[in-house]
DNA sequence: AACGTATAGATGTCTAGACATGTACTTCTA
DNA sequence: TAGAAGTACATGTCTAGACATCTATACGTT
């Protein structure tokens, strides 16, 4: 189970371990898991080494300790996990229990524009895909959502790939790995054009988020603008502490 | 310096000492704190009791540490820090290069409305502390505040106190460590009350923000509702890799 | 000048204990 | 029967070391 000879550190091998019993659903949200004694007795390691495994999966938030009681794997649920991550479209609306849908008003390879070539970090001469969608939950119109992709990052991108999970095409098929996202909320109030695409009133107000999202080498590699109807639509954030 | 009669872990001790430190200038941004035996000597302490308090400031990203060269205050910047973190109104104004302001429109403890009561896990003949505060941004009203805590958390809240800074009142004299906030934002349009205290036009787009603070322990320490004008107001968030 | 070795000093990993404190439960006592 | 005391066991804090590994530098040797 646990290697003494491998250079992989011990505290490290327990680390998966532990996760392994819970990745296998072994171990099930609230569960207890084995006391740090236990593991000593099962690992012949010193407590302080069992220690630095667990406590390195407290401070990643996979699990919780209560002086006294125990170690406990986190209840962390789905919807407070998606507060905190950078997720899609889809994926937002599923974690609120809504059925996503989208529909694809415009998708073109464009010269990219100054303001969007300023925030992708691209020369001005530099194409982008612009993607135009409208999204629907439970089949009703949510946002309107206008991406832009530098076309040298992702060259053989179609319309095709775009629709079951752009952030999965370009994490996976492109093997380029996503770092995080800054986001930029405000109100506003929706044009007649809008109003009339999200099925409401002229002059109610609506949520604009744009995000910019990053790889792990740094780069931009994805801008989107959205326009949220306010009516239907909250934006939740958990915050760590500061 | 480290009080070693003191019921505060020293690891903690020393935690607060260091982050004063870069609180105070004394280290800034890239620069290397003492090493590991250093520390040892100044505060007569183990080792490991050292570890302790660095690698808790490395889990919190405070810390960025190096094998074999030592270990750096991080340089993740204040901007990128305030779009992660957990901040009162007026650390967000000075991220922002803005001069923050403050006007208490009232003070008082009160029984908490069935809402309140709600979000901070009370029972309704629990009493809160309701703060009324119109925010000013260079001198220009910026949103209207309002603050619920929890009386029995802070029974000895005063107006006083709330004005240099509620957050560091609570954490440091109350000994109350915050972990999280949850934050939800809308947008809305303001009444004509509201308008007059922010000196828009009647119907003007403003945001609505809702943050619910957290202890470490797991208990709501303060709820509190915003209205920013959303003219001059966006608000930004960094997101990490979901 | 280029390369390898030695060394100092930093963090990384690990041990085998100690006592403190909080929780849950049992047992004794008034 | 209610409360106090005890006890088992959990995590929390802390010690005084050990050896490993990595970085940078100094110093020889070729």
């Amino acid at each position: 189970m646990i290697d003494r000879k491998s250079p992989v550190p011990m505290y490290y091998q327990i680390e998966q371990y532990i996760e392994q019993l819970i990745e296998s659903r072994n171990l099930k949200s609230g569960d207890q898991i084995p006391s740090e004694r236990e593991f000593t007795d099962q690992f012949h390691v010193s407590r302080m080494t069992v220690r630095q495994a667990v406590m390195n999966l407290v401070h990643s938030g996979v699990l919780v300790r209560i002086k006294g009681k125990g170690t406990f794997v986190s209840n962390q649920n789905k919807i407070e996990k998606s507060l905190l991550g950078l997720n899609g479209f889809s994926e937002d609306m599923i974690s609120r229990g809504m059925k996503p849908g989208s529909f694809m008003m415009s998708f073109a390879r464009i010269r990219a524009a100054a303001k969007v070539a300023d925030r992708l970090a691209l020369d001005e001469h530099d194409d982008v895909f612009e993607i135009k969608r409208t999204r629907f939950a439970d089949d009703e119109p949510m946002a309107i959502e206008t991406s832009y992709i530098p076309a040298k990052m992702v060259p053989d991108l179609t319309e095709d790939q775009v629709s079951p999970s752009l952030y999965q095409y370009i994490e996976r098929q492109c093997g380029l790995p996503f770092d995080h996202a800054v986001q930029s909320i405000e109100a506003s109030v929706v044009t007649a054009e809008e109003a009339k695409i999200l099925a409401i009133p002229k002059g109610s107000p609506i949520l604009l988020i744009e995000r910019c999202s990053y790889l792990k080498n740094g780069r931009p590699i994805e801008l989107t603008k959205s326009l949220f109807r306010a009516d239907r639509y909250k934006f939740m954030v958990k915050l760590p502490r500061g």
